[in-house]
DNA sequence: GTATTATGTTGCCCTAGCCAACAAAAAGAA
DNA sequence: TTCTTTTTGTTGGCTAGGGCAACATAATAC
């Protein structure tokens, strides 16, 4: 230590070399593929503002790397030679994880955004990390044995339904699960001899929805998952997620919007999560367990008025809500996805008055609710992104395990 | 157009080709610079990763562009040659400007951070936007003339009470003054001949005290300032300020936190601004107008019961505020500003207590309340941080203005 | 004074991206 | 068909910005 000069603030960006060029670059073509499927060379051309021979260099080490594959165009148009196609690979692939209360979901993913297969293993109620964990590792060895020789694994992404310490894995609290400061990432990582990242659900559907659903083509969105774990919810500012210090940022279903008494899941009373409760509409319409289609039926055939109350409360409630988070966020699109979608349709003029008498007229003006389009993906095609996100980070660096294991 | 593509997908980054290696070296340099003072050439070096003598080549070109200065140390540490050490120059400056009900404020800050000259211009009440353009117009002009012949001017920034839309620097609304739809940025470009750029208050304000004041080390931030107007809020998301789709993200005064009927300067009700008014205390303190400072001594030195009452339940519903802000973005740091830190300063432990009843747990653990460091100066700083934004992004493009008109 | 350590300076090298020329593949016009 | 026009892929050489190594310089340590 040769001066006790603070360690130069915030200016996060580091000098360019010449191989951080090439990193970066690579970096870009990959994730604009990823993001868009499949794209013509000339496309990546103008989008990067890189020179046509650079592009053809890059794209060939992606292939070589085993990341992309060209082809010729199947219906080329306009005038001029057509530009070859570049497509991710399906020789990527990423597990997702997804422990809920009742069952636990494994899913193979690849990178061109293909989910590959799903497994959903049904649980004892209130399985402990070490279960599901055991569950997870058991499914994914079967997965992995089903895949070609020459597939790669990129790792495997969780989506926990609690708060997760993004930087060591660890999941805080997952409170229908009674989980409490589990390793859960390290021992499914021990477990399989993957890398695995974790982090929370809402959060995961979130960049899901943005990446490839109802938020694809925006830059600040606001994101509410109603799921039967209760509210949680997730954020893009400028592009980018929000996290928070440790990754719990987000928690938009434990926002106080009222004096209600009733608490949530966490303890916290008055919030949009006690407010707006999956289990009072299942209990109005005499319902158990449920699935979201279900519920969605008896909500969209609704003919009592006293469901119909509950109903516009719960709308209403919805609303006030998120009147707060456009005055906070500003956002292009608000987009629901869970139960929420049903009282979306239900009546959304009722909830886009009620959004807009709660926030400012300016910052309301141009929004947009959406139901989100992924579905019972949602969470797979999400998680998959975790482990996926480093190796569009530095495609030519990462490191991928091969998908049989070597004896 | 050859292909219908969608235009790429929001994967913002571009490619980096030479040229852009250059810029982005010169403007991380810059950046680093004007966030620090005064750094050593040695700790550039080991802050960027690039190599010794591509620092010497960088700096020496900042040097010329009239940017920095170099020095030898006064004070060598360690064994060793001494570091040279870099500056940001006085020479490059920007005006401020702050518009207010009762004045207009004008100064001038230079690229080292320094407030060369301030002038609280007093108005007649609601002055009209033309009025307050004029004014500063006016003051600007005279500072102008006090400048040396060789300094450069990057711009004017403006604060506004209410809320701006960013792209156009048009007001959208200050609710105090009356404003409504105001072309302010234009205005003032035109009637200055220099370029405008126009932002909220408390968003400027956020950005002030996280480059330079209580959030300097900090990449998660949470900022509310109450003045006269009402109270603001901006956040540092990710290390970068949250803006929003048009600029009005970031007014955390207008969150509704409980069932109030008073309504806030916006007619929102049960939010913040409207539970924790400046006013009601000048009103129980028997005050009229009142500096902050004026206030902060009432407050501190207050005896009687029914103050004592309203002061607390000032605090619990900015506790009960924050805690929902906490839960939203996780942050690193809460900033308090304007009266606020006299709320602070009265009983830092009730506050701290109502907002960790509020929060969940883990999102809260490590969370620190700090007062503002900046002080009257936050705004004047934070404006000028504004031109000064284009300047650091691409320090050899951007074109300055001589500060002596040429005739 | 000498050794050690850290930094500034200089000249040369290396590579990633650019450029220009040419080839190839489509559409349109004769 | 044939020729032109337009757009894209390919190839080889160029260029500039950052790395590197050797040397000079200025401080501390002994």
């Amino acid at each position: 230590m040769s001066k006790p000069i603070t360690p130069l603030q915030r200016t996060g960006a580091r000098g360019s070399n010449r191989d951080l060029v090439r990193q970066h670059n690579l970096s870009v073509l990959l994730q604009m593929i990823h993001l868009n499927g499949t794209v013509s060379r000339s496309s990546l051309t103008s989008a990067t503002g890189l020179n046509r021979s650079t592009i053809s260099d890059l794209v060939s080490e992606l292939v070589q790397l085993g990341f992309v594959t060209e082809s010729e165009t199947d219906s080329p148009t306009g005038v001029g030679r057509p530009s070859l196609m570049v497509s991710a690979s399906n020789r990527v692939v990423a597990f997702s994880v997804h422990p809920e209360v009742d069952a636990t979901t494994i899913g193979v993913v690849t990178l061109a955004g293909n989910v590959l297969h799903t497994k959903r293993v049904p649980m004892p109620r209130h399985p402990s990390a070490a279960d599901s964990v055991q569950t997870a590792a058991k499914a994914i060895e079967e997965l992995r044995e089903e895949l070609d020789k020459d597939q790669l694994i990129a790792g495997v992404g969780v989506a926990i339904p609690g708060q997760v310490r993004v930087e060591d894995n660890v999941v805080r609290l997952a409170p229908q699960m009674g989980w409490i400061e589990e390793p859960f990432g390290s021992m499914l990582s021990q477990a399989t001899g993957l890398p695995v990242f974790v982090d929370n659900d809402a959060s995961i559907g979130c960049m899901a929805e943005a990446n490839f659903g109802a938020a694809k083509d925006f830059t600040e969105v606001v994101f509410l998952y109603a799921g039967s774990g209760g509210i949680g919810g997730g954020a893009i500012v400028n592009g980018t997620q929000l996290r928070g210090a440790s990754g719990y940022g987000g928690e938009l279903g434990h926002v106080r919007i009222g004096e209600g008494s009733t608490k949530d899941y966490s303890g916290l009373s008055g919030t949009l999560e006690s407010l707006v409760r999956r289990d009072d509409l299942l209990h109005a319409f005499k319902m158990f367990a449920a699935t979201d289609e279900e519920l969605d039926l008896e909500i969209a055939g609704n003919k009592s008025a006293k469901t119909q109350k509950l109903i516009e409360q719960q709308i209403d409630a919805l609303g006030t809500g998120i009147s707060s988070y456009v005055n906070i966020f500003n956002p292009e699109v608000i987009v629901l996805a869970g139960f929420l979608t049903s009282l979306l349709n239900y009546d959304a003029e009722r909830l886009v008055r009620n959004i807009k008498t709660g926030a400012l007229n300016a910052s309301a003006e141009r929004v947009v609710v959406r139901a989100g389009e992924l579905g019972p993906n949602l969470l797979m095609i999400g998680a998959a992104e975790l482990p996926f996100h480093r190796v569009l980070e530095s495609p030519a660096e990462t490191k991928l395990v091969s998908a049989h294991k070597k004896r």
